[in-house]
DNA sequence: ACTCAATCTTGACAGTGTCAAGTTTGAGGT
DNA sequence: ACCTCAAACTTGACACTGTCAAGATTGAGT
């Protein structure tokens, strides 16, 4: 580095780097330090823009939610209808801890889980995927004329997504070879 | 401690500790040296017992995994027929990670997770829990005379867990407030 | 009583998260 | 052009961690 101080956007450098460390050698990995030499800055540099680790790791978690959800959104938008969409889903949601089963212990597998996720009913920024699921769930209803109370919709949507979510997380225990196929039928049952 | 050297037990001392420590503080704050602090002991002492930090771990996983299949297995032994005896598991399944969340993310959380659960299909001795859901699920298809290959069972009971363990998952993420209470026939849907 | 392997202690090492204090930088006001 | 100052970064320190090597203690078996 020819020139110190400065760097210009040591905060987003640190959370790729971060991603990319646990990416090639695990979370357990990681170190604030690892992270700052990666950068090339000393190993204190991080906390200008990062009161913990923990504030790291959580915009590391936010980011990777990111291209989830990113995937998600891509997987619905060729949907032809709301039944599709949710099929889709479901699939791209396996499909992505498949292929990155770090990525699901690093959302899923710390403590904080809820502080992430911000699930509280009063939160208007709910959880990005769910919201997906609340949208298309609703669509699904409506297109197929069913009537629900309001907490039989929500129990439902909780149901459809604990198989999901308990697929990948099946699928990423298995290990690599995780060809885990369920069969078109099979998929509507989560409805 | 009056008598130096020794201790007697301390490998089940160990265990007993670091699962104490995890369910006052979490996971986070259990370290090698304040076990063995806890068990009066120095802080290389546990090295005579486990080679490493992550073989306590797993001692210790075992040793909880034990505890969750005693419960699941209690709740099997009351239930008239197969039916009941898969509805008692998932009920107890969500209970007690709603109970001690703290173990679900101990025991799912981290990775080397397929080792913990053994769940090759050469080795005999598999995932216990699992092997109860095997045996019951089972029993439900004779009673029931339903006929499935062996993949299909397979599959089916592959859904039936996730569906219970994405549950279990969802609560624990939820925080402490987990009353998640399914109704009976929603329940059945499981299978 | 002697031996010896298992058990435990002591001391050291590198790596970690975090903080306090000092240094450098560039942008904005004069 | 100069000064100011807050933000960004460095340096140095601290307590804590997992782990290892070397030595001390023990009790069971000969």
């Amino acid at each position: 580095m020819a020139d110190s101080y400065h760097h210009g956007n040591l905060r987003q450098a640190l959370i790729d780097a971060g991603i990319r460390i646990i990416n090639e050698n695990g979370e357990e990995s990681l170190s604030l330090r690892k992270a700052a030499a990666a950068c090339n800055v000393s190993h204190a540099a991080p906390y200008a823009h990062f009161k913990d680790k923990d504030e790291l790791l959580d915009a590391m978690k936010k980011s990777v939610t990111d291209s989830f959800t990113e995937e998600l959104e891509t997987a619905v938008k060729d949907a032809g209808n709301a039944d599709e969409a949710l099929i889709a889903m479901g699939r791209t949601y396996v499909s992505f801890f498949s292929r990155n089963p770090d990525y699901f212990m690093f959302l899923f597998g710390k403590q904080n889980i809820a502080a992430h996720l911000q699930m509280n009913k009063e939160n208007k920024e709910d959880y990005p995927p769910f919201l997906l699921l609340r949208k298309y769930y609703k669509k699904h209803l409506k297109e197929n004329g069913i009537k629900l109370s309001a907490e039989e919709q929500e129990i439902e949507m909780i149901k459809t997504w604990a198989i999901v979510h308990g697929m990948a997380s099946i699928a990423c225990m298995k290990g690599v070879e995780t060809s885990f196929d369920w069969n078109e039928p099979d998929v509507r049952l989560i409805t």
